[in-house]
DNA sequence: AGTAGAATGTTGACGATGCTCACATTAGGG
DNA sequence: CCCTAATGTGAGCATCGTCAACATTCTACT
C-alpha cells in the first residue's frame, strides 16, 4: 500500500500523490507544536502545501479533517497503552496501563483535547471505531484481571477515572509538578477502585 | 415570559445599564438553547442588542467573555451540589452529590464544556476561584465523611471518576440511556471506590 | 497510440468572525 | 451648565470555512 511515510523528495506530480494523509500529518505536527487545539483548515492546506480549497477534495468538512485526526490520535493512544504493558493481569499491570493514559494525555495535550473535545460522532466511522477499540480493550483487561459479576462497571468506573485525571491535569485543576508524581496519583486511585471492586465479589 | 431579566420594556437608556452581565446572561441563554459550545462574541452581542464592539468596553478578549460565563457556571455547579446535599457526611449522601455533578453536564452540557474545555486559567481569576472552591468543597466533604491518611488523594479520585464520567457520557463514549440509569451507574463507581478506601486503612 | 472523462488542485469570491480604530453619545462631577 | 471620561457605534482589516468555476493531471477505453 502506501509507502510507509514515503519520503517526499520532490514534488515529482503536481497532483500531490498522497493529500488526505498529508494533511493529516501536517495538523498532527501543528498540535505537537502549538500545543493549541484549534486547526484552521486552511492552515494544514497551507502546511501541506496546497491551497485552500484542496482538502475539501478529500474531506467534506473541517470536522472531517479533524476527525480523521482524532482518530490517528486513538490509534496511537491504543499503541501507548499497549506498549505499557500487551495484556495486564495484575492490578499493578493495570496501573501501568492506566498511567500511560494519562501520560499520553499530558504529553500530547492538544492531540488528546482533539479526541475528546469535539462533540461530533455519527459522522466518522474511524472515530467510532476507534473509541470502541479502546473500550473492549479496556473491557477485556478488566475480565481477566477480576472474575466478577460485572466487568463492564468495573471497566466504565476505571476508565473514568483516568479520564477525568486527565482532563482535570490537562485544565490545571490539579498540579501535576512531574510525571512521576503523577503515575503515582494515577496508581493510587486506580489501585483503590481495584482495591474496592475486587473485594466486593470475589 | 422572562421575569427576572427586564423583558426590554423600552431601551431607557442609549447606555445599556449593565451590559456585562446582559452579555453574559444571553451568551447563557444561547448555550442553553443551541447546545452549542462555540460562542461567538458577535452573536453574542447581537442577541444583548449591542454592536459587534460593545463587549470590548467591558472584556478585552472573547476568552475573558467566555470565562466569565464560565465562571457563572461554577457557581451554579456548586448550587447544584449543595443543592444534593448540603453537607454529606455518609457514602450514600456523597454518591448523592455526585451523580447531581454528572447531572449537571449532561443537563448543561455547553456550558459544562466551556467550563472545562478551554485551556485558559491564568487570565480569569473568577474562573480559578471558582474551581478552587469547588475542590476546597469536594476536600472538606471527603474529609468529615473519612478520617484517613490522605484526604486528598481520595478527594481527587472521586472528583476524577465524576468528571470523566460526565465526559464519557458527553462525548457519547458511554451511552446514557435514562437519568436513573446514569444514577445508579455513577453511584456504584463513586461507592466502589469509597468502599476500598474506606476500609483500605492504609 | 490517443483521447474522453474522472480525479485532483487552483483562483476567486461570499459571508462570518475576532479585533482595532476613529467617532458619536451619554452620564456625572467641577 | 459644560467638560471629561465612560460607554456604544461604524467602518475596516485579516482570517476563516466553504463553494463554484476553471485548470491540470491521471486512467481507462477504443
Amino acid at each position: 500500500m502506501s509507502t510507509s511515510t514515503g519520503p517526499k523528495p520532490a514534488k515529482a506530480t503536481y497532483h500531490h500523490g498522497d493529500l488526505p494523509s498529508a494533511l493529516v500529518g501536517a495538523a498532527l505536527e501543528m498540535l505537537e507544536e502549538s500545543g493549541e487545539t484549534d486547526l484552521s483548515l486552511r492552515g494544514v492546506a497551507r502546511r501541506a502545501g496546497v491551497s485552500p480549497a484542496a482538502p475539501y477534495r478529500h474531506y467534506q468538512d473541517r470536522e472531517a479533517l479533524v476527525s480523521a485526526v482524532a482518530a490517528v490520535g486513538y490509534r496511537e493512544l491504543a499503541e501507548r497503552l499497549a506498549a505499557a504493558h500487551p495484556s495486564p493481569s495484575t492490578p499493578e499491570e493495570l496501573a501501568a496501563v492506566a498511567t500511560a493514559y494519562v501520560q499520553f494525555a499530558l504529553e500530547r495535550p492538544a492531540l488528546f483535547r482533539i479526541m475528546f473535545s469535539e462533540p461530533c460522532d455519527r459522522d466518522s466511522d474511524d472515530r467510532v471505531a476507534a473509541t470502541e477499540a479502546i473500550s473492549l480493550y479496556l473491557r477485556g483487561i478488566v475480565e481477566r484481571v477480576f472474575a466478577q459479576a460485572d466487568p463492564e462497571a468495573l471497566a466504565t468506573a476505571i476508565w473514568a477515572l483516568v479520564h477525568g485525571l486527565a482532563f482535570l491535569y490537562l485544565d490545571g485543576k490539579l498540579d501535576a509538578p512531574s510525571p512521576a508524581a503523577v503515575a503515582e496519583r494515577v496508581t493510587a486511585a486506580t489501585e483503590a477502585v481495584i482495591a474496592a471492586t475486587g473485594r466486593g465479589s470475589r
